[in-house]
DNA sequence: CTGAAAGCGCTAACAT
DNA sequence: ATGTTAGCGCTTTCAG
């Protein structure tokens, strides 16, 4: 039941006026920034109340030089692991005491430069890019005079990174632990304009020069994006391979799909093994043998090592978070004889 | 191998000082409101480059009372229904001529509403929400004096509907032309602040209603969010269903993994359809029957309603739009004898 | 404890 | 075609 005025948006001087204060006091009383006489504090919030006032976020930011937000810049948010990160990077940045921005860039490079050089022009205190096409470099150069950081980034400039080379070796582990000795590698590459070489490809590798063994490259099965999968499975079985080791757990669930649809038993006959950790994994049956991708610690970690350099802070040392491995039902013990039934 | 400078970023009066004229031909030469001799134009462009000016974007709106940015406020990003609608929102803020602003609320309905005071309050020339759980109501009390619109509510505040009800209508009657009698509905409902009824289910209901059936209450199967629904789909096919309707692609989902699990045919003993057109409806064994949630149109179409607000254009009419069907391989004609199998 | 005044960086009348 | 002058709505010295 309140009055509806045609909604005219009072400024900081009305409320003044009709309080009959100076703005500076009401500006003193909104942000509690010096002392306040009680009976004028409470005169100016009633008329705050009443006129609805709320101070202009723009002209705070300003004449405050200091807007409290952050620019994030990502591809895409339909995948759930950007869903995710997304999620956490709120959390962060609302933790840290700064609201989220978010430019969607698709797939186009000009439009995330665009949306990076807007937040670094005035929209936002520090900027952190996550689209994967934008380079380190690139990403500093479009805002000059603004904390920038990449996500992720085989770089001084990540604050924080995950040990991918590691993770994957974790994993080799484990199967290897199993008994399982021909292990393929489904993999699509996925580099960082900052890295030649996918450091899944790199762990997969060195596990075996590790241990003195010759790697069979015909078990490092190489997608494109979009590419099925299945035939590159059948090969890779035909080539006796025990288990098999997708570098997402999309692919691994596809894997899945295709033991079941072609009567393999998993993990009796074959294992399987994904990385991320994504929602589906758990729920997939059998539930997924995988590398959770720690989310929540590298959001966190980088936000705040962005806010740090907002703030004047000294950096802290790059971290680099080691591999956890979860071991569900799509991993088990190699199967007696895998080849030789055909008698 | 730029030179760089310690990156204090220079104002337009530095660029007009540098370049021999006023900060207001800077403005111009920028902005082209007006004409400006090419000879100071490519003047003051050199300066520009050279000093690297950038207008600072909050200086500007403040000036111009006017950000170019849409705010938009969300539950979560982690759905594939909201990543896919957030992209195409994204593109239709674009398509525009508007920035998008995003806030992402998670379950807390404070600080949605705390995104949308700010979002209103300066930062963005019109808000959009999208928040499940605030009102239109709420919405508008929280933005006085900005153009704010909730999307797909039932409520004349929306521009564009999505006729859930005519939808649910038309599944069920591809399925009765599939000879089907006995449907069963798997619904979690999903009430907007708005409605008492949900469409779905009143659709279910009308659609026997309109051919002088009794609904038999033990086919409406109703969820809870969380919960494992193959115990109601075990219940629905004793009670004689031929086919399963969800609510929702990824309940279907589930619905064709247990069918698989316990050895029924999809589509040859018993139909399953889905609801949305997920991502994954497609790539499903086998693929799935659905409705698809027209995306792209109701973002593209709400859009451009905040757009024609803010802009003064006069609203059109609302919008209900109509369903369609994606018939694909879940559902098939009803088994010749469904219950009679035993003897 | 409070007020007056000078900006924040830019745009937009209003001159010329 | 260009310059001058007021602001946009707020914060923040600097006085008192």
């Amino acid at each position: 039941m309140k009055s509806n005025p045609p909604a005219k948006k009072p400024t900081i001087r009305e409320v003044a006026r009709v309080a009959g204060v100076s703005s500076s006091t009401v500006s003193h009383v909104l942000s509690g920034k010096r002392p306040i006489s009680p009976a004028v504090c409470k005169r100016v919030r009633r008329v705050v109340d009443r006129l609805g006032y709320r101070a202009h976020a723009t002209a705070m930011h300003l004449a405050q030089r200091r807007t409290g937000q952050l620019g994030l810049v990502v591809r895409e948010v339909q995948s759930s692991v950007t869903g995710a990160l997304l999620e956490h990077m709120e959390a962060a940045c609302r933790g840290a005491g700064y609201k989220m921005l978010l430019g969607i860039a698709h797939d186009d490079a000009d439009l995330a430069v665009a949306y990076l050089g807007e937040f670094a022009s005035g929209l936002a205190d520090g900027v952190l890019n996550l689209v994967p096409g934008i380079s380190v470099d690139r990403a500093k150069a479009t805002c000059p005079g603004v904390p920038v950081l990449t996500y992720l980034r085989p770089h001084p400039d990540s604050p924080v990174l995950f040990d991918k080379k590691a993770a994957t070796g974790l994993m080799m582990e484990h199967l290897w632990g199993l008994g399982h000795r021909r292990i393929a590698l489904l993999w699509v590459p996925d580099l960082a304009p900052e890295q030649d070489r996918d450091p899944k490809e790199l762990g997969y590798r060195d596990f075996y020069a590790q241990r003195g063994q010759e790697v069979d490259e015909r078990l490092i099965l190489r997608l494109e994006d979009g590419e099925d999968l299945r035939p590159m499975a059948e090969a890779a079985v035909d080539m006796g391979a025990t288990a098999l080791f997708a570098t997402s757990d999309l692919r691994a669930a596809e894997l899945l799909r295709w033991a079941h649809e072609t009567g393999r038993r998993v993990p009796e006959d074959l294992s399987v093994a994904g990385f991320d950790d994504a929602p589906i994994a758990a729920a997939l049956v059998p539930s997924l043998t995988t590398v959770p991708f720690p989310l929540p610690d590298l959001a966190e970690k980088t936000v705040r090592a962005l806010v740090d350099r907002i703030e004047g802070r000294p950096p802290r040392a790059q971290e680099l978070l080691p591999p956890r491995l979860l071991i569900r039902q799509s991993t088990g013990k190699i199967p007696p004889s895998p080849t030789e039934k055909r008698p």
